[in-house]
DNA sequence: GTGGGCAGCCAAAGCGCTTTGACTGGCTTT
DNA sequence: AAAGCCAGTCAAAGCGCTTTGGCTGCCCAC
């Protein structure tokens, strides 16, 4: 069933039809219900790449979502996207998603873009320096960036948290509890968001007259196996730490983890504190705090850039940004330093 | 830039410039060269939604994914569109995602289909008696199934592992160590794969003369804090199971924080077998086994299930499937029954 | 020399929508 | 009564591709 032989069927053109079924103000509202009705009624199902093509609107949002060097898919990923699908979904978006290796993102982008499958992207992971905000600038695609880079802050949309404030922040309550030893486990430094954390972090200790120690300090793929290689590392050395704050939840999981093949007391011995997105899927720290975290929601952050990304979109407004809080909650795995 | 352009710029005709750029014989290979090497040079990129239109193919594959009552996105699903990704990219074929909550399932798949908007569906989490599954052969839509309904298995394509087997395989496993106490901490039972890993277990169990006890035999949404209350509940009651198998990695982990906080340690006091679908971002069984597992790829599955349907789309194959393997691994979380 | 075959190209007809611009006829305005 | 207006409708022109069904020459066979 096409418009054709609906408004055939219905005795009327195609364009009072059309118009009908879009809440055009051009029709008496006798035929409209009349052409709905009917339309419902034979199960009419616009074809959208015809729609697409006369609109020049293809209602579709892409996200490019690169592999890491691990091969995989930042598992936060699919929070994102169960927020920013809520938002397509209730404005009539569709959500496209590109798995690409790091060195075809660019392409993608590009091409994605010009072929008209998408009418704005998300981006992921902004790195420092990060060239896809430039070629989508350049394109005048509309993009909102989940994160930050270092190009000027109303250049471009963006949604993120304060991450040099909230590391700073874990930082300091390690030292107001007395620690003076306190290691880093960070994600990979080409990624802006792990450039900033190190920043709020260094500058907590260096207020406190206390040089980083790089001995103390990683920047790898945030997943469980690296949380733990570091911190088996850290403990091994012949001056241990006695804080580590880790950028994510699952390497402060595997830190943790080599924590008690150490036979010490998470919390008492050493304390760990983790960045939770709000993963769904693992300890609830809500009910049952086994692990400080300082916490955001990533799912809340992927309904703003969608909404962000939508009103951009639509009424072509300029950059605009939004700066999602975190909170500190601690939970068993930390304490004051030990003999402090 | 587009064809009429091109062609206009080339001194051709629509027809010869896009015969030419899509490889078709009837057009000399002078020509040809020469209408790539313009089209290039010109950064000519086709209009997908006209092609589509002329076409009536989108080259898009779609991904219905509910969100479980913890309004969550199953995690493992960032691991199968990585795999699924890949041979779409490979194909030239898009992946559209759609977020919906479980009760608007049925009006997405039909409405996306008869929208034109995909060419084929993935079916995730495949329940009892799935409606989904008749829906989509009604409909005619091309469709595989990541894992199985009860649907008789050659009616419709599907990609799974033998869930039965491997349940039972490993409940075998820990009864030859000497337990006699096993409890299940599975998955939602409303899902087959769930059902059918209970029937494993159980069926383990009175092979040896056991009777399954519901008591220490649970079903919820597979995230960490419900393998964590489970194990508690268990380890409260008069009589703890010495082992317990969990459908999840995630589950398993909670229930390994259970098992810590009660002072016990797994593997000696009691054991673990969680089932990992080789999350690419939880603790790499490989190189340090912390858990037990039963292992399988997600990521595999993604790029099978992938594979499989655009075969199906592109050469009108009828139903395929496949089986996939797991293996067991044993980690530190597993030993002999306590006393036993 | 005539006819057939074929490689290579083209004009034009879709694909199924949206949207522009024009046309009715009934109703108000002056 | 003439003029103007407006709500409601329509025909037709796109949107940018693909594909059908020719139309040329040129070469070869008989």
């Amino acid at each position: 069933m096409n418009l054709k032989e609906l408004s055939e069927k219905l005795g009327l053109s195609q364009t009072t039809v059309s118009r009908a079924l879009n809440g055009y103000p051009e029709v008496s509202e006798t035929t409209r219900r009349r052409v709905q009705d009917f339309a419902r009624q034979m199960n009419y199902q616009p074809n959208s790449n015809a729609r697409r093509l006369a609109t020049g609107k293809s209602s579709t949002i892409g996200h490019v979502v690169p592999l890491s060097s691990h091969d995989m898919i930042n598992p936060h990923f699919s929070d994102f996207i169960a927020g920013a699908g809520e938002i397509y979904n209730r404005h009539g978006y569709d959500m496209l998603i590109s798995v690409v290796s790091m060195d075809a993102e660019q392409s993608t982008y590009e091409t994605l873009y010009r072929n008209r499958r998408i009418d704005g992207m998300i981006v992921h992971g902004p790195r420092f320096d990060d060239e896809r905000i430039a070629l989508l600038t350049r394109l005048k695609v509309p993009f909102v960036v989940h994160g930050r880079t270092n190009a000027p802050e109303d250049s471009y949309s963006w949604v993120d948290v304060d991450n040099r404030r909230t590391f700073h922040e874990a930082a300091t309550w390690l030292l107001d509890a007395g620690h003076r030893r306190i290691g880093l486990i960070n994600g990979p430094e080409f990624m802006t968001f792990a450039i900033w954390r190190r920043e709020g972090f260094e500058n907590a200790l260096r207020e406190r007259g206390l040089e980083p120690d790089p001995a103390i300090m990683t920047a790898a793929d945030m997943i469980e196996p690296n949380g733990h290689a570091a911190m088996t590392r850290f403990l091994e050395q012949d001056n241990p730490p006695t804080a580590v704050l880790c950028s994510s939840m699952l390497t402060s999981l595997g830190a943790l983890r080599a924590v008690r093949e150490h036979d010490l007391k998470p919390g008492r011995d050493i304390s760990v504190i983790g960045f939770d997105d709000c993963l769904s899927f693992l300890p609830a720290m809500r009910e049952n705090p086994a692990v400080s975290v300082v916490q955001s929601s990533i799912r809340l952050a992927g309904k703003a850039c969608a909404t962000m990304l939508i009103d951009q979109i639509e009424r072509n407004t300029g950059p605009q940004s939004l700066r999602l809080d975190t909170r500190l909650l601690l939970g068993a795995s930390t304490g004051p330093a030990p003999g402090g």
